[in-house]
Formats: C-alpha cells, sequence, structure tokens
DNA sequence: CCAGACGTTGTT
DNA sequence: GTCTGG
DNA sequence: CCAGACGTTGTT
DNA sequence: GTCTGG
C-alpha cells in the first residue's frame, strides 16, 4: 500500500516549476520543511484544476467526502484501490471530477512482522520527483462551518521491484501521463493507473521510520538490515 | 418508497 | 482484538 | 503505514 | 450526495 512517503523539497515554488502549476494564495504563508516520513492525517500537497489552471496546494491525507457526519471517516481512506476505484460508492464520483497529483520523490514499503517491521524505501532511479495519483474532495463541518480538504493515494499491483518486498504499491503516473490524469476522460484516466515501468532503486532504512513522530534525513538514510538495533 | 452504506491494509 | 492519532 | 491506547473517580 | 438492498 502506500503509509508513508517523502518530499524533501521544501522550495514549494521549485515544486510548482515542476508540475507546471501555480502556488495556492493559502501557501505562502505556510513554512515548508523537507520531510522524510510523512504519514496519514498529515497535510501533503497536491496539485488540482482550478478552471485552466493547475494549482499546487495542501490536503489533509485521509479522505473525508463531502458527505460524511464527521471527519473521522478520514482515518480509514488513507488509500483506494486502482482494480475497484470506479465502482466503489465513495469514490466513484470523485474519478469523475475531483483527480489530483500528490509530488513525492519516495515511498516506503514494509516487510516482516509486527515486531520487527522492516521499511523499504523506493524512489526513481534518477531521485526525481513523481507524482502518485490521488483524488480529493472538500467537507463543511456543519458544527463550525469551516471546510476541509481532503486526499486519498490510489495503489496499484507492484511492479517487480516492488512485489519482492510487499504486495501493493502507489499508483505512479509517468510524467507525460499527467495531464491526462487532471483533464482527460475517467476512460483515458482509469488507463493510467498501472504498475510503474521506469526505474526503480530501493533500500532499506531504518526502523525508526515506523514512528510517525521522527521526521528527519537520517531515516532514508540506507542501512543493513542485519546491524539494526532494538528500537521500541 | 426509505434505510443504510459509503474503505484499505494486513493478518488469521 | 480494534481503534485512534501521527 | 505503524505505534500506542484501550478507564473512572476524586483530588491536586 | 448517491447508490444498493429490502
Amino acid at each position: 500500500m502506500c503509509g508513508r512517503f517523502s518530499l524533501k523539497e521544501a522550495e514549494v515554488r521549485k515544486v510548482a516549476v515542476r508540475f507546471r502549476a501555480t502556488v495556492d494564495a493559502r501557501l505562502s504563508a505556510e513554512p515548508m520543511r523537507p520531510r522524510y516520513n510523512i504519514a496519514p492525517t498529515q497535510n501533503v500537497l497536491a496539485v488540482r484544476m482550478e478552471g485552466e489552471e493547475r494549482i499546487l496546494g495542501s490536503l489533509k491525507w485521509g479522505l473525508v467526502p463531502s458527505w460524511a457526519k464527521d471527519a473521522s471517516v478520514g482515518n480509514q481512506m488513507t488509500n483506494a484501490r486502482a482494480e475497484t476505484v470506479r465502482e466503489r460508492l465513495a469514490y466513484r464520483q470523485l474519478f469523475r471530477t475531483r483527480r489530483c497529483l500528490v509530488p513525492c520523490d519516495a515511498f516506503y514499503e514494509w516487510t516482516g512482522e509486527r515486531a520487527a517491521k522492516q521499511p523499504y524505501a523506493f524512489a526513481r532511479a534518477d531521485g526525481a520527483l513523481f507524482a502518485i495519483a490521488g483524488l480529493w474532495d472538500a467537507w463543511s463541518d456543519p458544527q463550525s462551518g469551516s471546510v476541509l480538504e481532503t486526499v486519498t493515494l490510489i495503489t496499484t499491483q507492484p511492479n517487480a521491484m516492488v512485489s519482492v518486498i510487499h504486495d501493493r504499491m502507489p499508483a505512479i503516473l509517468r510524467e507525460a501521463d499527467e495531464e491526462a490524469w487532471l483533464t482527460d476522460t475517467p476512460d483515458a484516466a482509469a488507463a493510467l493507473l498501472r504498475p510503474f515501468g521506469g526505474e526503480m532503486r530501493s533500500w532499506p532504512v531504518s526502523r525508526r521510520l515506523n514512528s510517525a513522530r521522527f521526521d528527519d534525513a537520517s531515516l532514508i538514510a540506507p542501512v543493513r538490515v542485519s546491524e539494526q538495533p532494538e528500537l521500541f
């Protein structure tokens, strides 16, 4: 699945250039830092269409559908399966109208038992930014009236490299397909949700990554699995 | 018609 | 075992 | 995704 | 909000 990822690029402006997007006015005030351990419930950057324009903004990871009675359902909706996303009632409509791109430079998958969960990082071979396919929605809090914008990340079958570690991976779009994901028909968009075919590399990383309260550069450094100390 | 659901992962 | 929080 | 909590009463 | 099941 896709339950953690990194985005080391802290310059929102640079991310916006890569995705040919305009920075959302609400983002300018938010200071950014490099992120190595982005977890569900946290805010992530996302590119959405607003009319003819791509807007780079911030969404909370964990979809809260517009019809939800309260925001807690978002905890259970961090991912949507590519194989069924067009059937599922909670996602069907969003697939037609609210697709987005989530910028990322590595994602993590785990192997092993609960007592010794070992994470691995996966990145493009060239280290470049890429986009995970997402769906977003806006939810109005009936109490306060404030609007919460949220996102879910689509998962698909693993490619050869990821399948060694895990049986799911995020739906990564080729750069050439990003425009179609944002603007083309649902049928055309659905055809883009395939296991990533580009060259990737992977390496084991620190088990400190397991705890979402850690977030520093050491988390993405390669480790030797056999030499990791007990940490919890 | 109304009521009730609307999700994924991993683990067993 | 299952849910919540990060 | 994983980690950590999972509870109430009364008193400070 | 929208769909499914009864």
